[in-house]
DNA sequence: ATAATTTTTTATCATTTGTCAATGTTTATG
DNA sequence: CATAAACATTGACAAATGATAAAAAATTAT
């Protein structure tokens, strides 16, 4: 089961055999079955998530009770909840399984332990943040300067699995408007 | 001109005498005068900038010729078109100077070195990183659940110093509405 | 100080999106 | 397989926001 994440870190960082047996493991397997929640949002997140297969989405809930998603993570992708992670506090966010699927988990404690021995691990860490910042700016810029449709179409262009895969609700929760508008809109041209 | 640089690193970074002196010798002042545009989108982003006093904000132009503020840096912080500058590439977003002030500018290579040379300059990297993160996806996360009033007062709030020192017409830039609906948010309640 | 320029406000109207309700469709579960 | 639950579509209407134009106010340059 850690074929996938040590394929990905061999195409990401040049890691030495030892180095990648160090990280590996910490990593757990973990599987995970559709709408299963991985965090609630009472709960300090201990994780950081590598998808093996399937998806994970990040979600908050606004004071009128609705749920706003935030990011979603596919097959070969980290996800966690960073701010909670970082400063080891109460999440804001719910992590849960879009689809059913399998994770590879790293702990805090682990996540720490990498950093302070593997200078490779740090030099990944930044990657993923940058990737990470950089993909976030493309989205809110898509917020600042796009109206409904074209963020739908953006979206088609840029992440189709998001439409392909999930449910018009997330998909809808994911763009920022409702259900409804959401059916509209795929009917216009 | 280095002081106030030299006292943030001081209180973000554990860093000896030597490593700031390092550090400080890589950035060299410069005065900015409102509008002065610092970085075109049609260049590279050869530049990281501290922000000694005044502001800059990160532009870009979408394909209705409209301008879009992304983020708007004050006294204090950090700024640069992160993309471009990671990977010397074009940038797609402008740099501009929002109101008279003084910058610390880093070139490309100089970051480089540090990031090379100094464990603790990788620190601080990642750490700017994070906070840009997170900042990025509170900004995110308020464009995905909020209306227009909703997202002005949040920023009343969280960032005053936008509204109290910057123009209407930035302002809305960055609520990323119109200055007429601005004005009229305003007025009601 | 005056003129020119830019910014802000106000008004009207069009468009987009949200809300609510009803109905049809798909998916999950006993 | 049958039933319930969740999801998707559609329509009618309301609210929010954009576009355009014009006037008022503030800022900048001469």
């Amino acid at each position: 089961m850690t074929e996938q994440l040590e394929q990905f870190l061999t195409l990401t960082i040049r890691a030495t055999q030892d180095d990648l047996g160090k990280i590996l493991s910490c990593f757990k397997v973990r599987q995970i079955a559709k709408n299963e929640i991985l965090l609630n949002d009472t709960e300090t997140c201990r994780h950081i998530y590598f998808i093996n297969s399937g998806s994970v989405r990040a979600y908050f809930i606004d004071e009128e009770g609705n749920e706003a998603t935030r990011y979603i993570a596919f097959e070969n992708n980290f996800i966690t909840t960073l701010n909670s992670f970082i400063t080891q506090t109460t999440s804001t966010e719910f992590l849960q399984a879009t689809e059913n699927g399998e994770v590879m988990a790293i702990s805090y404690q682990d996540f720490r332990q990498l950093l302070s021995i593997l200078p490779i691990w740090k030099d990944l860490y930044i990657k993923q943040l940058e990737i990470a910042y950089t993909t976030n700016t493309w989205r809110l810029e898509s917020f600042i300067k796009m109206d409904a449709k074209q963020r739908y179409d953006y979206l088609f262009e840029t992440n189709p699995k998001v439409i392909q895969r999930l449910s018009n609700k997330i998909v809808a929760n994911y763009l920022g408007i409702t259900q409804e508008s959401l059916s509209r809109l795929k009917g216009k041209k």
